[in-house]
DNA sequence: GGGATTTCCTGTTGGC
DNA sequence: TGCCAACAGGAAATCC
């Protein structure tokens, strides 16, 4: 399930292979779930082809095309989207919701599930695209401070993991990152956001900032879909501490893991490192 | 307005 | 073996 350091993986291998490439064509069903009701198809062609991709960068789990109209393509993979490059003429998988026909090759976004997303972005407006809108800061930007997450959380009675979960105090954290980050600050991922002490808001800054980090040099975390390069699985699921091993002993102190239902997703912690 | 819950969706897994 | 229910989860919608 691609969080920050999966998107972060598949936009830097992207972004070489897509920088100055036109659309030549655009290939995509009328009506498909993953357009939403945030743009149309006829609009998405009319504003895609022929035209050139001048970056790829991203924003929190969104990857965001630049092109040289000043409009901006938007896509979030969701729990289940991989975007790669086929040849031309080569079919693509079942469930691609999108196809660019690029130069060389093609661009195909590919999503079973259909949680992910499609979005248009008119010049100057990236800030108005659903999701993007409400977003937290950049973790790894040096802008996003200790006093920065506690201003987010300030005065919540949500679980702290629930808040970082919602993208509005940080953005890019998912399930399993949320997981590690509380577990490497050792904080009961169930406490009231708001109840955090100054010294432990600054343990969680770092350990967001440092979890997110090594699974970018590790190129994410693959427990079952993501992929990057050709098929390549991220490296980071070795390193993981407690998401996904409920009843395994604790890393630290060798208490068992315990997992609990929190809005409907489950946290892993452990009871005597996490208070 | 904040917080909790539900909904969307399909491939995989576990139980019977 | 085969069927079916449960489960996974990001973000928006809905309810209280």
């Amino acid at each position: 399930m691609p969080e920050l350091p999966e998107v972060e993986t598949i936009r830097s291998l992207l972004a070489g292979k897509l920088r100055g490439k036109t659309i030549r064509e655009v290939t995509a069903r009328p009506g498909d779930r993953v357009f939403r009701d945030t743009v149309s198809v006829a609009r998405l062609k009319r504003a895609l082809t022929g035209r050139k991709i001048e970056g790829l960068g991203r924003r929190g789990k969104y990857l965001v095309f630049a092109l040289d109209s000043g409009d901006f393509l938007v896509i979030h993979l969701g729990m289940t989207g991989v975007l790669y490059l086929l040849k031309p003429g080569e079919p693509g998988p079942e469930h691609t919701h999108l196809r660019l026909a690029l130069d060389k090759n093609d661009l195909v976004f590919v999503d079973p599930r259909t949680f992910g997303r499609v979005m248009l972005a008119s010049p100057g407006k990236l800030d108005e695209v659903p999701g993007l809108r409400d977003l937290g800061p950049e973790p790894l930007d040096d802008s996003f401070t200790a006093e920065v997450l506690a201003a987010g959380l300030r005065g919540r009675k949500s679980p702290v993991k629930s808040l970082l979960l919602s993208q509005k105090p940080v953005a890019g954290l998912g399930n399993i990152y949320a997981d590690e980050a509380c577990f490497r600050a050792g904080i009961d991922p169930l406490r009231h956001g708001g109840e955090l002490k100054p010294a432990e808001v600054e343990a969680l800054c770092a350990s967001i900032r440092e979890v997110l980090a090594e699974s970018i040099a590790c190129k994410g975390t693959t427990i079952r879909d993501y992929r990057w390069d050709q098929g390549k699985s991220g490296e980071f699921a070795a390193r993981l501490q407690v998401y996904g091993r409920t009843g395994e002993r604790c890393p630290r102190c060798g208490e068992k893991i315990k997992r609990a239902m929190l809005g409907g997703r489950s946290a892993h912690f452990c009871r005597n490192c996490q208070r």
